[in-house]
DNA sequence: ACAAATTTGTAACAATATTATACAATTTAT
DNA sequence: ATAAATTGTATAATATTGTTACAAATTTGT
């Protein structure tokens, strides 16, 4: 693959506004920018443009500067926007349900193949057009479809009974919106973690300190 | 207020992970823990812990530790949890909905007020005790409460027109769930932002890559 | 009461990571 | 053919983060 080792993880949290800035530019049908041009409308400087970008590869061109639609292919497939891994959400509450409705896993290179929670309230009700299936299922569900990502919209509790499950059956990515921490039980796989209840007590600490 | 100037921002960002951990100890009943001990539950060094306690003051005591009621009011302090900001939520789709029904704002200092989304399919309907208003009616609503705090559920398209009025009405912080960059264009309001659709791209480029 | 063990607060140091500067090499534009 | 533009990249500067070390204070055990 390409030259994509030893990235640091600021650069890599950056490829996404990227990939989102590319995208638009793309589709206001510009042609080509240079990345002085880039770092105007992004709020980067033209120097961290070029050095994020030359992580993975020239992408451009001496005195032209960047073909817009092909980096914009380049990043995404760095990103992986193009794969298509199958994924299971965990978790079927407020959280599980507006993630499974509200976010484009497509367009992410995800494809979500099942649904579970544990509450019978609710198994067996259709959520994006997947049946919401009981946990018990799981172990059946993975052994037969071979998901590779597991989303968590369940408590810390649960999601510290089921990770190692998880791992055993195969789940090599977690995106973890609980506060159980995988990766330090787990070092092997990849973790996301999206703590929404320590942003908002970050930003309450902020809006305290406003004035400092 | 105690010293906590010119706090870095990764001190900042352990502080919720201090204080949920320090909440779990108070409900077992433990009255008091050292850095040492901490840290092997934590994953931090003691040095560490002892440094980022201290930056906002000596709680602890020589010879003896941390007690950890008193460490976990201080650090809520710190947090602003038990304040108590009228907030409002901006944007009642599927996240929308899951945020205002998922989070315990009340319990992070928050008070939210009111709701608004802009499609008419859904005002007036109930959500979390309130009911969903038009958008046409934020300024009103703002100069009658006085709310200081916004979350943006919405698309950035519809925050970057927002977003000015909001700072005018009196907004001091948002949550900030969109792409939009508040903090590019107002630098002075508390920014928290959350980049589900980032983070999710973020994974994806782990799960790519972890082989390497 | 005394000595040994514990533990914090904090300064000094080391390591890492990030950002900025500078410029040769190359391409475009005229 | 010459001037302007622009990248890729080495090097330097800055900032951040984490570690080590230890005096001072406290507790614990006898």
């Amino acid at each position: 693959m390409s030259k994509n080792d030893g990235v640091s993880i600021s650069v890599i949290k950056r490829l996404p506004r990227y990939y989102r800035f590319l995208g638009e530019l793309k589709e206001q049908g510009i042609v080509r920018i240079s990345s002085k041009d880039l770092s105007a409308k992004m709020g980067f400087t033209a120097s961290q443009i070029r050095q994020d970008l030359n992580c993975f590869g020239g992408f451009g061109q001496q005195g032209y500067g960047y073909n817009i639609e092909s980096l914009y292919n380049e990043i995404g497939n760095i990103l992986g926007v193009n794969s298509n891994r199958k994924a299971i959400i965990i978790g079927a509450g407020n959280l599980g349900k507006a993630v499974a409705l509200h976010m484009s896993f497509e367009q992410r290179g995800f494809n979500i193949i099942g649904i579970f929670d544990r509450n019978q309230a609710i198994t067996g009700q259709m959520l994006r057009g997947l049946p919401i299936r009981h946990t018990d299922g799981l172990y059946d569900f993975c052994r037969d479809n071979s998901p590779t990502v597991a989303v968590l919209c369940i408590p810390s509790s649960a999601a510290e009974v089921l990770a190692p499950q998880l791992v055993e059956l195969g789940i090599k990515g977690f995106w973890n919106f609980s506060h159980y921490d995988i990766s330090a039980n787990y070092p092997t796989v990849a973790v996301e973690n999206v703590h929404l209840s320590d942003s908002l007590m970050t930003l309450s600490y902020h809006v305290n300190n406003l004035d400092d």
